[in-house]
DNA sequence: ACTTTTGTACTGACCGGTCAGTGCTAAAGA
DNA sequence: TCTTTAGCACTGACCGGTCAGTACAAAAGT
């Protein structure tokens, strides 16, 4: 088996463990036996637990940041708001394990390079957003378009994961025209 | 020292450091340094870290609860809306710890007992002023007000954290109106 | 008297990390 | 052609440390 192979194998057990039990509660034992290698073979590839958890979640920032940067797109600040908002849910509905270890994860001190990724790539699309509609005039001059990007970011996020454990059978479009819904002022 | 104090002081010190660490790295043995008593006692007083946890999280949340019920009051549908977000971000400036625990174990199967309850009784305070946003007329009437419900928490929840990690001394007021903004189409 | 707390010592399960060794393929040497 | 060596990926038993929980006797509170 290819090295490749065998870390990928790994990352997928991993993601799954953690996002069910955290990380500190997920062993390397159960991580080696759910990928199908041996213990040792988890720190052959990886060196320790916590460096793979951090190239985890390195992967995984990188991909969500590109899938939300390829998304947001669209002739107003508006419409790409909308596409930005519907492309972080697709990505989720197919990584859903890693929304809930962001959730959990994402504030704990010792991941602080992966937060500042985090931040910098994938709120970072939101900001640009958010800054654009205030270009067009669409918000307040003085809007916090940080604070509103992780506003949105952590919103869609808390609904991705609400959704997988209640309703997994909801097609996405519904909770998508929920959060829309919220977002643009229908509530006046 | 009565048992109610003794309470008290525990459960001060179990926040906290699950705040920092989260539930499985925080030990029994730290808890009870830091809330000046003996180990022994901590046992005597809740039997177990399971129970100390689910005991934390049912005062929690029944306090949280009860802050949003209070706040969630305004002439108009909207001014209710208003009031409850403030409501939230102020409960959560007094018992930060309390939103990260929240935010990093909500998900977790094992306190679905306790998650059941802040559904019904904290989200349940957000349904209930949009169903009456709803009856104003002031949103679609088909609006899933349950998702909507969530989905404002968690904003205002990530944001929380985010303020408390980040800009610690900015105005609650500033990120209230933030989010006001957000949540009345000014975006539109 | 009765409840609660303390401090210390202990147990046993569990867990991250290690390491000597296996299996295999392919190049190097004869 | 046959043998040896090299190197890579993987294995799983094992080790040392950690931690929830227990035991208990003495002290403090009420």
């Amino acid at each position: 088996m290819s090295r490749a192979e065998t870390r990928s194998k790994v990352f997928a057990a991993a993601i799954d463990l953690i996002a069910e039990q955290g990380y500190t509660a997920t062993t390397v034992d159960a991580i080696a036996e759910r990928a199908g290698v041996a213990k040792g073979t988890v720190f052959y590839n990886f060196g320790s637990k916590e460096a793979l958890f951090t190239a985890l979640l390195e992967h995984s920032i990188e991909r969500l940041a590109q899938a939300l940067r390829e998304a947001a797109v669209g002739e107003s600040a508006l419409a790409a708001l909308d596409a930005t908002v519907l492309g972080q849910l697709t990505f989720f509905e197919e990584y859903g394990a890693f929304a809930r270890v962001l959730l959990a994860e994402m504030w704990r001190t010792a991941w602080q390079e992966a937060v500042a990724k985090l931040r910098a790539e994938a709120l970072g699309v939101y900001a640009a957003v958010l800054r654009r509609a205030v270009e067009e005039g669409l918000a307040r001059e003085d809007l916090d378009t940080d604070t509103a990007a992780t506003a949105i970011f952590g919103m869609v996020l808390t609904v991705t994961i609400e959704r997988r454990a209640l309703h997994p059978e909801r097609p996405l479009e519904h909770t998508h025209r929920t959060l829309v819904e919220l977002l643009h002022g229908r509530l006046r």
